[in-house]
DNA sequence: TTGTAAGCGTTATCAC
DNA sequence: GTGATAACGCTTACAA
């Protein structure tokens, strides 16, 4: 039917273990026989079979991305940086929506996966989590984002540093009364949502020493959740005249919230969000920006810098820079 | 190392012959059987190997789905639906990202693709792009998303129909001058984009008969390529009253043009989206809403089915509804 | 540097 | 309804 290594082979004038390194590029191989090889595989357009290679003992040529969700912008742009290195190194992306909450808890295939699979690179969630049944039992490569794990690689941001200065900001504009947006009520599974809220707590600990004060409303890092979250904070007796969001997908939501109650955002309330989404700018929120297509990228290049140095020493925690990007949603109280 | 269906036939008391038919469910097999090798399977948390399984003739249990993009709104919620569809059959998804705008082409690798996955699922591209190389000759099982070809089953909508439903919305509230934003000047490598026009220039033709006077504007399905489209309308002489734009997201990046130039939306310049995007709400747009995460599970379940259905009956061209949902952007020229 | 040959774990074919 | 057994296409000791 199709094509073998042994057609390359025979063509090429060499047994097909040479062929097999030949095209491997391993590094006893002539030269002269790998060009050779190579010629004779292009003319046929010879590829692989990635089923018989793993089944061989060799890569399966693809990795897996596990994120709770795919249709969220942070999600989306991060596996987009992810993709494009990915692609670039002719190696397959294996797609897992894993945790969407509202979704029943299912046994997670990791252990399926593994088998077809070189490395994981790990969205937000916790290696921990249920959603990911053991993951940090296999020994496969893996790098994390978003997240971090002792032993684990990973890339990240330092997301305490970076909700204390945007929340900073605000205090240094004069506000007092400053409120939160979180994602929902109690202990967040997300590590980066724990640290968002340290930060913000110890930014307002200095104006506001009763912190147990502090006004925070949850929003589930939707905009509808943001919407309803700034509903609630200016429900109360003394609302806030600055909110902190941890993303900007909940900022959104509290402008419309603003807005429906006529409220002007900046002048009336102050807003800084978290992530630097594509429409921060047009909305003119002010934002915490990462890199967040870069930050997928360098996870991506990293997993595949471990799978193909045989060499231990796994990269350690990368930590990417961001920046306040201040916009006329931030401003002094009137 | 791992666990095989040797180890389990044997555990079971069969071959691994019969393990293999039961733990694919095969008719003939006796339901005891089933149940017994079932059992130990469950046991031993045993799962094949997928490369075995397709080395040996069976299938991947994986698809692939192709998309021009990955971090905007339309296609990661394609996605999204496709995901959760796959998911449940216990299917992977293998992503790839072909044809976006600003990197190179690149020799597809569908190819080597078809040797991995059962099916393709192809978002928006023609499927006889260069992007996706000869994906028509493959003969596996395939479902076009948001685009057409003859003899190739598909789900979309009606681009013709909502477009002119939408201008023509404009028309019935008063607007003579309406203008487009568009994606790129010249013929669309999209066939949705080149029907959306046609059905803005049917709806127009009423009431702008010299439909060379058309203005339109291009905007590339970008935040900021709709605001550049707007601020190019708005520099004419006599610039329009209403704009269909051909994505929510090149309409939000005309509200802030817009608004830059102090214009209020709705009042002085009616504004149309398409897409249905989460932030059309949130930000009052009048839009041509579609189901979209639903289109990518219907794809999904289309292409799972003919993958398992040996029947060569293929589904046909599926259309899914689309509904104008009016808010503010959209009102009486004053 | 290259060749030989033994698997890798599953499914399909053909008997029984 | 079930059991042998020969592929499937490749990688990797081991030999040369």
């Amino acid at each position: 039917m199709a094509i073998t290594i042994r057609d390359i082979a025979r063509e090429a004038g060499v047994s097909t273990a040479t062929a097999s390194r030949a095209l491997r590029r391993l590094h006893n191989v002539d030269p002269a026989t790998i060009a050779r090889v190579q010629a004779v595989a292009d003319r046929y357009s010879y590829v692989v079979s990635p089923a018989a290679s793993r089944l061989a003992g060799g890569r399966t040529g693809s990795v897996a991305a596990l994120t709770p969700y795919l249709s969220r912008w942070y999600f989306a742009t991060v596996l987009s940086g992810v993709e494009q290195v990915l692609q670039d190194a002719e190696t397959d992306l294996l797609l897992l929506v894993a945790g969407d909450p509202g979704r029943p808890a299912r046994t997670p295939p990791v252990r399926r996966l593994s088998q077809r699979v070189d490395g994981f690179l790990v969205i937000s969630l916790d290696p921990d989590s249920p959603e990911l049944g053991g993951l940090l039992d296999l020994d496969a490569p893996k790098v994390l984002i978003g997240t971090k794990w002792p032993g684990v690689p990973s890339v990240s941001i330092d997301d305490e540093r970076a909700a204390r200065l945007a929340t900073q900001h605000l205090v240094n504009l004069g506000h007092r009364r400053i409120g939160m947006i979180a994602g929902r009520p109690g202990r967040s599974p997300f590590l980066a949502e724990r640290a968002r809220k340290r930060g913000f707590e110890t930014a307002v600990a200095w104006p506001v020493p009763d912190s147990s004060a502090l006004d925070c409303g949850y929003g589930d890092f939707t905009v509808d959740g943001g919407e309803t979250a700034m509903n609630a904070l200016l429900a109360q007796p003394d609302p806030p005249t600055a909110v902190f969001c941890m993303s900007d997908e909940m900022a959104f939501g509290a402008m419309r919230a603003l807005r429906l109650h006529g409220l002007a955002v900046g002048t009336d309330v102050s807003l800084v969000g978290f992530d630097g989404h594509d429409l921060a700018g047009m909305l003119d929120l002010t934002t915490v920006a990462q890199p967040v297509a870069q930050i997928g990228a360098v996870a991506a290049q990293m997993l595949l810098d471990q799978i193909s140095d045989a060499s231990e020493h796994k990269p350690g925690e990368v930590e990417i820079p961001t920046k306040l990007v201040v916009r006329s949603s931030s401003r002094p109280p009137t």
